[in-house]
DNA sequence: TTATTATATCGTAATATTGCAATATAAAAA
DNA sequence: TTTTTATATTGCAATATTACGATATAATAA
C-alpha cells in the first residue's frame, strides 16, 4: 500500500504536520519571506519575484492560504496577500514550549 | 514536467524547507513529542508507541535524523534517540524573528 | 463592447513520499 | 555456536506533490 495513515494520528499532530507541510517547499518559504519583506500588504507581484510559472505560484499561494499561513483579499484586479500573524505566533509558541521543555532535560 | 525546482531557490530557503518537510508528517510529529515526553533519552520503544510497522518507523526516524531534528546513538542492542536541542532552538529563533517583524506591520 | 491584466482552475506528465513484507545486520543471551 | 532481540535496508505498490500549458474567470481600461 502507501501514503498517509493520517487517520491513525491525533488531530493535533495532523494539524501541526499540515502547517509544516505548507512550509516544506522553498518556493513557499520564499513567498513567506517576500511578504515579510514588503512594507504593505498590497502585493500583486509575487509572480515576478519567483522563478516559477504563474499557475505554479497560484497553487503554492493556495496551499499557504489553506494552511492559514497567509491571508488573501481582493483588491481591485489584483489580490492582496499578507502573512497571517496569528498562525506565525502559534508556531512560535509551539517551538518556544519545546525549547523550554528541552531545558529541563539531560540532553 | 514535475517535482521540485529546488536549485532555483537559495540555500537558506531550501534548508528551511527541508527542516519543515521533516516535520510535515503526523508520525514524525508524534515521534518528536514522544521523545519530549520521556525523561531520559534511552528510548528503544518508539515502535510500540506508534500505529505503524517497524520499517516505516525506522524510515521516519531516518528522515528526522537526516534533518538534524533528532540524534541517535547506539546503546547496546537498542538505539538511543533524542531531540537535537540546537535545531529546535534554531527553528524557534526563526519564528521569533518573524513574529517581531510582523509586530512592526499594519496587518 | 472589446481588449487588457491579474489570478484561478483543469489536465497531465514527472517525480517524491508513504507504508510494509521480506530480508539483512548486528549485538546480547542462551 | 545458535537464538533472540532491535534496528536498518531493499523492493515495490499506492498515493501525493510539483510544475506548467491551456484555458477559464473576473475586473478594469480603452
Amino acid at each position: 500500500m502507501g501514503a498517509s495513515k493520517s487517520a491513525s494520528f491525533s488531530y493535533k499532530h495532523n494539524e501541526l504536520a499540515s502547517l509544516f507541510k505548507a512550509l516544506s517547499h522553498p518556493a513557499r518559504i520564499a513567498i513567506v519571506e517576500y511578504l515579510l519583506s514588503v512594507d504593505t500588504c498590497i502585493c500583486g507581484d509575487i509572480v515576478n519575484e519567483l522563478p516559477l510559472a504563474q499557475p505554479t505560484i497560484s497553487q503554492h499561494l493556495k496551499e499557504l492560504k489553506n494552511a492559514n499561513i497567509i491571508k488573501g483579499s481582493i483588491e481591485g484586479t489584483a489580490i492582496c496577500y499578507c502573512i497571517n500573524s496569528e498562525t506565525m505566533v502559534k508556531i512560535e509558541s509551539y517551538f518556544s514550549l519545546i525549547s523550554k521543555t528541552l531545558k529541563s532535560k539531560c540532553c
